[in-house]
DNA sequence: CCACCGCCG
DNA sequence: CCGGCGGTG
């Protein structure tokens, strides 16, 4: 029983609220952050409505701060259903309240494709967008099977419109299209490991694809990115792996140097979003002169939430079975919004891949981040 | 022959002009430092003038951009000897040749005060001061004296007012006594390896002195702090080894961040200077946040002339014997002003101790360094 | 894929 | 007292 509400609560992740053993600080800042998103969201709606920041707030507030929500909230009239549920809510406006139902990520489950229909439930509609990125450790050989469809049930469980992996191996790709057929798989290499990216065929439509090579990296690493159309926004996602270990970081700074150009010479008009296991440490953004004012680190801008700053945690994850205690914010997504701003908002993030496999092990070294956006068309 | 010509030019360095074998970028961004603190001469020396900045440099330029000789170039008018020469030198005010004279660092002068003479010609006069930082080596016994008297000869050349020793050892402090009769010596501790600062007894006068201890230091290391008049200014001095090699980055950043707050909390009227081994990367510096805006890096503030850049050099000094070849700048020196400003401005900066001795090797595997500074009372 | 340490060139 | 690498906890 006990496991279960542990294995929904990481299923089903919330905004974040108040975290336990958190330090005062932190909170404080976090609190403020917060307080600045909340604002921005404000006066985005404001702008929208040609309404008022009170105006703005109460809605916003109203629907958990989820902008398209809000906005439907605001525009249309109460009716049907919806009405219904406010009322049953207490009187306020329509709350999305997630996917409500779980799977056992420890199934023995060979060949079916357990926990596909559990996420039918979501809401596919064009005011949100998700994406995943995790590095999925194709380097540990040691029940590589059965993570990998650790991998698989957590794609099916979310079903993000997009997906980054790194550390991907050969054998990974025929279980991917095997158990995520309804996704494009577009891969950055043919052999060794490499990274892939993953875009949910019912609603991104593939443009083009190209990968940036990594002039001088020692470990085969490179930047690959996809044009995609969704819901008729034009997107330029992009994912790598950058240089692995401290000893490497002047490498791993000229990648990131290399990927935040890319990022800004792409079209005025497209967002674009990469997402990776950039191995970095803030001390080598700073050395870099820090990201450029129009590219968000998102975990940043969504306040430094605790809960999810660490993707990679020997304390917490034992995969690695080191005697050693260290954890790091390896994995990062950042945001180049388009000029003319505010089409996709980032909303949420969270750490997924936090439950153990049958196997005592989890599905990969890191944590995966499930991120979520709200669409503004 | 040859050879007393590279003495020569090593015991009479000159500001930097042109160097050899830099970069054109070095060389701009060289120049643009120059010019800029030509500029602040030329503000400050309209200001003390009540002249405009036409005038300033015309006088500025004609003394070789020597604050206090254009400043007397400029109030006294133009007689006797001065007069003369400096019609010989073709109507342009009078320039300091420095000092005429050389001694040879290799003779074995095992108990004279050898090069002790050479320094009576220097001017002693209050429109500036000198110090000299360098690390003796002290922990490399190998012809530890030999090395020594070469360090001693260097002082008595020179003969600045202050002087900051790093790697000093208690042998040391006997044969200083003796060679360098002349200076009161405070050392930073009694075994072991510390700093120590020698004042020139004829023109500084210690008030007090105090050692600030580094808390979490593994290598025995403070700062060592004296305070002192010279012409009727109140001077604070401090020298230091900060924490070694690349490993102790973290503590040695701690450690610069006390000597900063240290300088900082010094009276508002008094001028602060800090020279010592800093073992810094600038990257170090960057990640402290920079140094604070009225705590100059000397060496930047004279626009980080390249004929004196790197402190520790093991192609050009082969005291390490190491097979392989690194050079860094290591040995620093910062100003903080007093609140009033001006008092006392750097003007040169050089490496000294850049002569074999008879054993073959250097004075010390660090060279060291000579500040020149103008006193505007 | 951590920090720290020792070895090597 | 460097940087790269490989071993250890
Ligand atoms: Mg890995
Ligand atoms: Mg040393």
């Amino acid at each position: 029983e006990q496991e279960e509400e542990e294995v929904a609560a990481a299923q089903c992740p919330l905004p974040a609220e108040k975290e336990e053993g958190k330090g005062e600080e932190e909170e404080v800042a976090e609190a403020l952050h917060l307080a600045k998103r909340r604002k921005v969201l404000c006066s985005e709606f404001a702008a929208i409505t040609s309404s008022d920041a009170a105006v703005a707030r109460g809605f916003l507030a109203g629907n958990d701060w989820h902008m398209q929500r809000a906005l439907n909230a605001y525009f249309e009239p109460p009716v049907e259903k919806e009405k219904e549920e406010e009322e049953a809510a207490g009187g306020v406006p329509p709350v999305s309240t997630g996917p409500g139902s779980c799977i056992d990520l420890t199934a023995d489950a060979t060949t079916s494709n357990a926990g596909v229909n559990s996420a039918d439930a979501r809401q596919e509609d064009d005011s949100s967008f998700s994406l995943i990125t995790w590095n999925v450790d194709g380097l540990d050989l040691g029940n590589l099977k059965e993570r990998a469809r650790g991998i698989c049930s957590y794609l099916t469980l979310y079903s993000p419109d997009v997906v980054f992996l790194q550390e991907v191996i050969p054998p990974h790709l025929c279980l991917l299209q095997m158990r995520a057929s309804s996704y494009t798989i577009i891969p950055g290499n043919i052999d060794g490991y490499f990274t892939v990216i993953m875009l949910k065929k019912s609603r991104v439509k593939l443009l083009k694809h190209e990968i940036i090579p990594f002039p001088t990296t020692s470990m085969m690493r490179n930047l690959l990115v996809v044009h995609v159309s969704i819901s008729g926004n034009e997107l330029c996602l992009m994912t790598s792996h950058l240089e692995s270990t401290k000893n490497h970081s002047k490498e791993r700074i000229k990648q990131l140097q290399i990927v935040l150009n890319k990022m800004q010479a792409e079209s005025e008009s497209t967002t674009v979003i990469f997402g990776g296991d950039t191995n970095l440490r803030d001390s080598e953004v700073t050395k870099l002169g820090n990201l450029p004012n129009n590219i968000m680190d998102i975990w940043e801008f969504l306040g430094k939430p605790q809960h999810c700053r660490y993707t990679w945690d020997t304390h917490s994850n034992t995969n690695l079975d080191a005697g050693y205690k260290c954890k790091m914010r390896f994995d990062r997504v950042y945001l180049r919004a388009a000029a003319d701003g505010g089409h996709i908002i980032p909303r949420s993030m969270d750490l997924i891949g936090l439950e153990k496999l049958d196997c005592g092990r989890f599905p990969s070294d890191h944590w995966g981040l499930l991120c979520n956006f709200d669409v503004i068309l």
